[in-house]
DNA sequence: GTGGTCTAGACCACG
DNA sequence: GTGGTCTAGACCACC
């Protein structure tokens, strides 16, 4: 379900919790569903166990895992979570926006690209 | 010209990069115009000159300098680097679309956010 | 009449012990009526007995609750111990002034808040 | 400048970020002033570093702390952060408020208590 | 068994 | 020198 790229530049960690909110986002991990425990995903992903505890520590932190002691922890992806989730991507399509017209390039030009790649889906 | 943000995450070495590379872009730096020494930089910012160093070893190897010895380093941008960046961009817009559409967030519902955002500019 | 939140990060049998506290406290729960049984309890919260074992010990270290063996546990409110936790919450009370004021908000603006929380319930 | 309590049943780290919360918010620790290095403070209160290093991630994740990469650790107290802490200190007092009501103290009964404490000062 | 905290020791990037 | 990440191994509370 997980996988580690060790030549990517960034911390182990931070890829689990990503790949992790991926998953959560789309709904493959349904709201609290158990998640696989520090230890058992450490020993499948052969890393230490600390290091899937930091991944689930910030999970947490960011509202989509809740952990009780001495069961496990759990998804917790909700409606307002959505929300928040679809704010910050709509907030970095205005950023890439604004870069792409420094650039020079048009609204036009970006709104054509999107019909093109529609074609090859 | 440069202003480094402290509170910013990013090592100083790459807000240097970035920056240099928008204003390059923007074309604010025009191609072949000499770039500030690497010490009279350092001392401007008061930083290390091992770190400016680094931004400009990056920003050539990026294609956005190139250095004559003993005379100092200068903007290299031309249209084959601006086709690239383009096409940097474009791909991020791609792959953003596909992130929201996940999330269920439709094209119009993008576009809708576009119109809007035009009118508080 | 008590509701485990699994997404609260305190432990299930503390959620327990406070939940009781309060029903006794309040009145709701009468002095020298019976508790329900551990094993009812726990089976009603679909949990470990020992968890309502450890609750129910627990309440009975700070006195809400006395054991009969072979009979049950039944509730042992009593004007000491109202007192007792009377002192408590003053004590609390003094703690946050103390931090109010070191955040430079005066006694005045405490109460206003007061009055003005009082007009919304 | 910081102690730690080991009789205290709360983590170290946690302990380490409220003392250090409260030398920032009360302004004994000024904003920009640099913070004690991780190895140097561990050694000082000889613990492990890497329990000074989750005690400044969570401080930087409130908001207190910046930290700049091969320089050090930073401290970030403005207004917004002020204001935050105080909203909260306010709504800790309302929920304080609530639970002495449901005990039967009246608000009248906690303004006598502040007038009384006033006088000890 | 579970999660959470802590220690000891190592390595890397940054300046 | 600085912060940040990771490993290995231990201990605790909780269930």
């Amino acid at each position: 379900m997980i996988l580690i790229d060790y030549q990517d530049a960034r911390p182990i960690y931070e890829q689990i919790v990503e790949k992790f909110e991926k998953l959560i986002v789309r709904g493959i991990l349904e709201p609290d569903s158990q998640m696989p425990s520090v230890r058992s995903l450490a020993m499948e992903l052969s890393i230490n166990p600390n290091t899937i505890q930091k991944a689930y520590a910030e999970l947490e932190r960011r509202g989509y895992l809740y952990s009780v002691k001495g069961r496990g922890n759990y998804v917790a992806f909700n409606d307002r979570l959505k929300n928040k989730k679809k704010e910050e991507l709509l907030a970095k399509f205005l950023a890439l926006k604004n870069e792409a017209q420094e650039l020079g390039i048009s609204k036009e030009e970006i709104a054509a690209f999107f019909e093109e790649e529609e074609n090859h889906d």
